[in-house]
DNA sequence: GCCAACGTTGGC
DNA sequence: GCCAACGTTGGC
């Protein structure tokens, strides 16, 4: 089981969102760094850290499990979408998505704590940037924001 | 709202 | 294949 970490905007879908959805579709991810991990290496069965950017309180707030592994976004294919690309062959798929369930709320563990954690210097999320919006979580680096949130 | 950093696009 | 221009991300 590999662990990893989800951005979202929480004034578009918040863990909130996530709770009351229980289970719902990791759509939207147009980046191709993310889509080849979201593609080829998310897995069902993995942990994922909800992680709220562009807002008040930027920090991972919960925790899902992936129920759902790799398949295409459809949305890509629906015009009406924000996330409609017309250059992509409904034969050969350019955009890939999961499905993640809520799985619980953590003690808000903000990004000035992790950028200030020297334990988490290599997560991509604190290295200056960065724009990845799935990224891998070490072992280590899960343990350690499990650490600082003093919830185990 | 600002703007630095990054990714993508497209002319050549 | 280079790289300037442009659009987007995302913290502050």
């Amino acid at each position: 089981m590999a662990y990893w970490l989800f951005k979202t905007e929480p004034d578009t879908f918040s863990i909130d969102t996530l709770k009351s959805q229980k289970v719902s579709l990791w759509e939207g991810v147009r980046n191709y760094q993310a889509r080849n991990m979201l593609r080829d290496e998310v897995k069902l069965g993995d942990q994922v850290f909800i992680y709220h950017s562009s807002c008040k309180d930027v920090g991972v707030v919960g925790i899902a499990t992936v129920v759902k592994a790799s398949y295409p976004d459809h949305f890509q294919f629906d015009p009406e979408s924000p996330y409609f690309d017309p250059k992509s062959d409904p034969e050969s798929p350019r955009w890939f998505m999961v499905d993640i369930e809520y799985q619980r709320h953590l003690r808000f563990v903000s990004l000035k704590r992790m950028k200030a954690n020297p334990a988490l210097a290599e997560m991509p999320l604190v290295k200056k940037g960065s724009r990845l919006s799935v990224m891998p979580v070490t072992d280590a680096q899960w343990q350690e924001i499990l650490t600082m949130t003093g919830q185990f």
